[in-house]
DNA sequence: CCGTCAATATACCGATCTGTATAGTGAGCG
DNA sequence: CGCTCACTATACAGATCGGTATATTGACGG
């Protein structure tokens, strides 16, 4: 990756996500980088794959992020569910208030053949497995419930953090999974 | 509302839902209307403002579909909640996979002086006191945490639901938001 | 019967879109 | 020295974008 690709995947970051994807023309990100068109076409070869270039790196980001805030955890899983959430929040204080990038960049891109695609349900299929993996170390037999179920609160705190409709919702989420999962656990150590 | 403007507004809902705002162009939605781009602008005046009108109607016929749904259901507040999310399974399953309109116009645009934000915040808003309310009659004192709690269930299923990453993440929220409801509910009870 | 009005058809505007072509510059390297 | 390669500058192509102009038709109501 070369110094003048690498300037260009950052204002493109910068600008997919605050300003959304089909609003961004090459000629801005181009401009933004400092990097004429065709230095832009002969690293990329398309809009398409600045696109799809540009969620791989956020998404590589995001994971770095979180396994840093989960290595700084406590090793008990309930634990570690809290600190995805708290991932989150000191994501989005450093990311911006826009939401989850992979979600809004969903919504624009309709067709199942773009390369940003399988970038983006690879992510969220991530996502679920590592807390249905954490749901599993705290009730082993609920973890088919309790991991969608996090799941569900963590993209419901993200699109709400997005749409501002109210204040902190990603705290609101943490206090619920750290419910849910102190439940499960003492069900599983009842049993 | 001339017979005109309706084929428009049918054919933008259609478009805009299916392939986003920005990639659709005015012309396409004229030609899918069976009207001329100049019928369009004078009842329209510009695709903004066909963007904003597109979103207030989906509010509105959200607001009667919920409605109904709400009618049929037993007075209860508890059954009352559920009744929200079975309503947004029959929605989802008469209108489209591809999640919230309103979540999916906000990740298009990003300019708060846009004349669809109101509407796109108005129905968000709308939900909330909903399930606050709802909230309220359940554990009157623990609303401020029990609605946005169902709140957050919601948009995640909605979310879940558009990028299909497991199946029926609506059924999931349900489940969660019934264990939930039954649980403030037992209790308010003992107190 | 005449004016209003919703609608048609068609052509056009300037701007912007993704993408390409041509020519040249400068640093590193064998 | 000479080749490669990342990069710049500029211009352009063809399509599509949102939006406008002109002229016409047909129905309906006072």
């Amino acid at each position: 990756m070369t110094p003048a690709a690498l300037r260009v995947l950052e204002a493109a970051g910068r600008l997919f996500y605050e300003r959304g994807i089909h609003a961004v023309g090459v000629d801005l990100i181009a401009a933004e980088a400092g990097v004429t068109k065709k230095t832009l076409y002969d690293r990329f070869g398309s809009k398409e794959q600045v696109v799809a270039d540009y969620l791989a790196d956020r998404d590589e980001r995001w994971r770095a992020f979180l396994g840093r805030h989960l290595a700084a955890a406590p090793p008990a899983a309930a634990a570690r569910v809290l600190a995805v959430f708290d991932a989150a929040r000191a994501w989005s204080d450093e990311h911006g208030p826009r939401g989850c990038g992979m979600v809004n960049a969903h919504a624009e891109i309709s067709d199942p053949a773009h390369p940003a695609h399988p970038i983006i349900t690879g992510q969220k299929r991530w996502m679920l497995a590592l807390f249905t993996d954490l749901a599993a170390e705290i009730a082993p037999d609920g973890a088919g419930r309790l991991g969608p179920a996090l799941m569900l609160l963590h993209e419901g705190a993200l699109v709400a953090h997005g749409l501002a409709v109210f204040p902190d919702p990603i705290r609101h989420a943490r206090e619920q999974a750290r419910a849910l999962v102190t439940a499960a656990g003492d069900a599983a150590a009842r049993r």
